[in-house]
RNA sequence: GCGCCCGUAGCUCAGCUGGAUAGAGCGACGGCCUCCGGAGCCGUAGGUCAGGGGUUCGAAUCCCUUCGGGCGCACCA
C-alpha cells in the first residue's frame, strides 16, 4: 500500500476544488510560458460571466509584454481542466473565467458537510472577553466586545479550535471602590441593607456610581476615603474589602444574567483579587526584576517606582515619557503590572497557579485563592492568547507583549493577540433621547459613553425595549399564542437583532449607537436572516402536508440537466458553498463582520429566489428537484452561520 | 507634539493584498399577496469615492501631502 502524505486539510469542498483549478493553471501557465505564476482566484460579478475568474493573464501580461486578452486565449487553449468544469471562457480585458458543472457540483455539496476536516492544531485558545468593571450595569459597549468575544469563540470551536474563555473580574480597583465608598460613606449603609437591597442592584450602582463622581467634587479630602478604600480592597482587610466583595458579587451575578440572556457564557472568572492574594506579581516581579526588563528609577519624576524602559522599541518611538511605571513609590503594583502577571499565568509561564471553585454551583468556575476543589478542569496553560479589549487599550495592550518580549518570552509575545475594536458611542439623536443634550448649541455627532458619569445605554433596557417591540409584532400575527410562547419568540428576535447589530459593524469602526437603527428589524438585521429560515422551514411543511417529499438525494440532484439551474438558483448554491473561507479568513483576520455579511448576502439571494422559483405550484418536478436542492443548500451553510453568530432559529415569526 | 482609527448616495455603512458598469440597508417615490406569510421581493431617483499631487496600461483601493472628525500617549483601570 502506498502511503500518501496530506499536506493540506480540506476546509471545504469548494475550496478544494478551487485549489485543484489553480493547481492546474500554475502548471498549464509553466507550460506555455515558461513562468512561475501563482493564479489568483476571484467571484465574477455575474453568474452569467461565469462562476471562477482567474485574472492571471492580466498580471502576467506585465513579464510577457503582451495584451491580456491574448494570453488569456492561449492559456484558455490547451487548458486541461477536472470534469466538474463544463466551459472556460476569456471575458473582459483578459479574464479567464470558469463554467463549473451545476448539478454534480449541487449534489456532491449537499452530501458533503458545510466544515470539512478540524482545521485545528488541537492546542488550547484562551479568549479573554467581556471584562466589565463590577461596579455597575452593562452598557451597550460591553455588549460589543461580549458579543465580539462570544463569536470569535464559536468560530474557533467550529474551525476546530479548543477554547477556554475567560471573563476578567476588576475587583480591586478604584471603580469598585468608588461603589463601596458610595455606599458606605455617602449613603451610610451597612453590609446588611446593601445585602438587602432589591434588585436591579446594578441599576442601583449605575445611579450611585455617576453620584459619588459629583460627591468627591464637593470636598476635595473626600478622595482621601476612595484611597484608603483602595488600600483595603487590595490588602483584603475590613469592612470595605467585605462590602466591596458583597458588591462584586452582586454586580457579577447581574451582568452574567445580562449576557445569558444573549447566549454568551464564559468558562471561568478571573479575579484581580486572586492575582493578588496569591502574589502572583511577586512572581513577575522577579521575573522581571532578574531579566533586567525592569528597573528601580532614583531620580526624576519616576523616583521611587520600577518602571519598564520603552524607549529602545520602535514600537514607542516619539513618547513623551519613555518609561512605564510597573510599581509606584509606595509599592503597589499598577494595572498593566498586574496584567503582565496574569498574560504570564496564561501561557503558564508563572510557575503558580489559581485555587478553583464553581460559581454559585453552575458549570462556571471563578479563581479563589483558597480553599479550592480539587477536582477541577485545568486552566490557563494556553498555546495562544486572545484578548478583547476595545482599541482605546492598545497601548497598554502593546506594554503587556513588550514585557513578555523582555522576559525572553518572545514566541509568546507573537502569539498574545489583542483583538482591538472601537468603541460605541451614543448618536446625537440618543443623546438628545436621553436627555444628555442641555442646550440647542451642541452640534456633536456622537457622544462618548461614560459610566463614571452615568452616560449611556443600558444593556438590559435595550434589550427590554427590543423584546417588547417585537413582541408586539408577533403577538398582531399570532394572536392565539399564549404569553410565553409569545416571551420567547420575542426574546428570540431580541437577541438576533442586537447580537447582528454588534457584530456587522467593521471593527475599526466606532458605532455611532441610534435607537431606531438599533429598533428596526427590516433590511440587514437578525430578524432578517431568521425570516429567511422560517420561510424554508413553511415550504418543507406545506411539502409535507401535500404528501411529497421534502428533500431530494445528491443522486437525484447530480442527474438534472445543466438547464434547469437558472443564474439566480445556482448562485445561492455558489454563495452557500463559500461559507467556511469566509468564516477562516474572518478567523484569521478577527474581522468578524464578514461572517455576518456572508449570512445577509445568503439570506437575500435566498429571499429572491424564494419569490423567483416557487417550489409547491411548480409541475416540472425535475425543476421542483433543483430548487429543493438550492434550498437545502442554503439552509446548511445559514443554519451554521446562525450558529456562529449565535442567532437563534424561531420556529415561526 | 507623537501614534492609531475614520472621511464613499440625504442617513448608516460595504468595497481597500490595484483590475470587469462604485454596491447594500434605511429614508423618498412607484409597483408586487384569491398568498410556499409583505419582518419579503422588484423598480426609480440619488455619488467630483474629503481636497491636491504621484506611481501605473489601469487607483475608492498603493505612496506623499493638506483639511476635517474620533481615540490614545498617568505612580486610573
Amino acid at each position: 500500500m502506498v502511503y500518501t502524505p496530506r499536506t493540506m486539510l480540506k476546509l471545504s469542498l469548494f475550496q478544494e476544488l478551487k485549489n485543484e483549478l489553480s493547481n492546474n493553471l500554475r502548471q498549464h501557465i509553466e507550460e506555455v510560458f515558461g513562468v512561475d505564476h501563482d493564479p489568483v482566484v476571484q467571484m465574477p460579478p455575474r453568474r452569467d460571466l461565469g462562476d471562477l475568474a482567474f485574472p492571471a493573464a492580466l498580471h502576467l501580461a506585465k513579464v510577457l509584454r503582451r495584451k491580456p486578452r491574448e494570453i488569456a486565449g492561449e492559456l484558455a487553449e490547451g487548458l486541461r481542466f477536472p470534469t466538474s468544469v463544463s466551459r472556460v471562457s476569456v471575458e473582459g480585458a483578459g479574464y479567464l473565467n470558469v463554467f463549473l458543472e451545476r448539478s454534480s457540483l449541487t449534489a456532491r455539496i449537499l452530501e458533503a458537510p458545510v466544515f470539512g476536516e478540524r482545521q485545528g492544531s488541537g492546542e488550547k485558545i484562551i479568549v479573554e472577553h467581556t471584562n466589565i468593571n463590577p461596579n455597575k450595569a452593562a452598557h451597550i459597549g460591553h455588549l460589543r466586545n461580549a458579543v465580539l468575544g462570544d463569536v470569535l469563540v464559536r468560530c474557533l470551536r467550529q474551525l476546530g479550535h479548543p477554547v477556554e474563555i475567560q471573563n476578567y473580574i476588576d475587583d480591586t480597583g478604584v471603580q469598585l471602590a468608588d461603589a463601596v465608598v458610595g455606599f458606605i460613606d455617602m449613603r451610610g449603609m451597612s453590609l446588611d441593607e446593601v445585602e438587602a437591597l432589591p434588585e436591579p442592584f446594578d441599576y442601583t450602582c449605575w445611579d450611585l456610581y455617576s453620584e459619588v463622581g459629583r460627591w468627591y467634587e464637593e470636598d476635595a479630602d473626600r478622595k482621601a476615603v476612595r484611597r484608603a478604600t483602595l488600600h483595603e480592597l487590595e490588602s483584603d482587610e475590613g469592612p470595605r474589602a467585605e462590602m466591596g466583595k458583597l458588591v462584586a458579587r452582586r454586580i457579577v451575578g447581574r451582568h452574567l444574567a445580562t449576557m445569558k440572556r444573549l447566549g454568551i457564557g464564559y468558562d471561568l472568572l478571573t479575579r484581580e483579587s486572586d492575582i493578588l492574594g496569591l502574589n502572583f506579581f511577586a512572581s513577575a516581579f522577579e521575573k522581571l526584576k532578574a531579566s533586567g526588563a525592569i528597573c528601580l528609577e532614583e531620580t526624576g519624576k519616576n523616583a521611587g517606582c520600577w518602571v519598564m524602559p520603552l524607549a529602545q522599541s520602535a514600537e514607542f518611538a516619539g513618547l513623551e515619557d519613555p518609561d512605564k511605571v510597573i510599581v509606584r513609590s509606595d509599592g503597589t503594583v499598577t494595572y498593566v503590572g498586574k496584567d503582565i502577571a496574569y498574560q504570564l499565568w496564561k501561557f503558564g509561564l508563572l510557575g503558580r497557579d489559581f485555587d478553583y471553585v464553581r460559581w454559585e454551583g453552575e458549570d462556571l468556575w471563578e479563581t479563589t485563592s483558597s480553599g479550592g476543589i480539587s477536582s477541577h478542569p485545568e486552566f490557563g496553560v494556553g498555546k495562544k492568547v486572545i484578548n478583547v479589549i476595545d482599541a482605546r487599550q492598545s497601548y497598554l495592550q502593546k506594554i503587556v507583549r513588550v514585557g513578555l518580549e523582555a522576559l525572553g518570552h518572545t514566541e509568546e509575545a507573537s502569539r498574545s493577540v489583542h483583538f482591538a475594536y472601537e468603541m460605541v458611542s451614543l448618536s446625537q439623536a440618543a443623546a438628545r433621547h436621553l436627555g444628555y443634550l442641555s442646550g440647542a448649541g451642541d452640534e456633536k455627532k456622537s457622544f462618548e459613553m461614560s459610566g463614571r458619569k452615568g452616560i449611556g445605554v443600558k444593556a438590559d433596557d435595550l434589550l427590554d425595549q427590543a423584546e417588547a417591540k417585537l413582541r408586539e409584532m408577533v403577538a398582531e400575527r399570532y394572536p392565539e399564542l399564549d404569553a410565553d410562547s409569545l416571551d420567547d419568540l420575542a426574546r428570540q428576535l431580541a437577541t438576533a437583532a442586537l447580537r447582528f447589530f454588534m457584530v456587522k459593524a467593521t471593527t475599526t469602526r466606532v458605532i455611532a449607537f441610534d435607537f431606531q437603527e438599533a429598533l428596526s428589524f427590516k433590511g440587514e438585521t437578525g430578524p432578517y436572516l431568521q425570516y429567511s429560515m422560517v420561510r424554508e422551514r413553511k415550504i418543507r411543511r406545506k411539502l409535507q402536508e401535500a404528501g411529497m417529499a421534502t428533500e431530494v438525494d445528491a443522486a437525484t440532484v447530480a442527474g438534472l440537466d445543466a438547464e434547469l439551474w437558472a443564474d439566480d438558483l445556482w448562485d445561492l448554491v455558489l454563495t452557500a458553498a463559500q461559507t467556511p473561507e469566509v468564516v477562516a479568513d474572518a478567523s484569521e483576520s478577527l474581522e468578524l463582520s464578514l461572517v455576518a455579511r456572508q449570512a445577509l448576502e445568503l439570506a437575500g439571494k435566498f429571499h429572491a429566489v424564494y419569490h423567483r422559483h416557487r417550489i409547491l405550484d411548480e409541475t416540472d418536478e425535475r425543476l421542483r428537484h433543483a430548487r429543493m436542492a438550492a434550498i437545502q443548500v442554503f439552509r446548511k451553510s445559514s443554519l451554521a452561520l446562525l450558529d456562529l453568530l449565535g442567532v437563534p432559529v424561531p420556529e415561526k415569526m
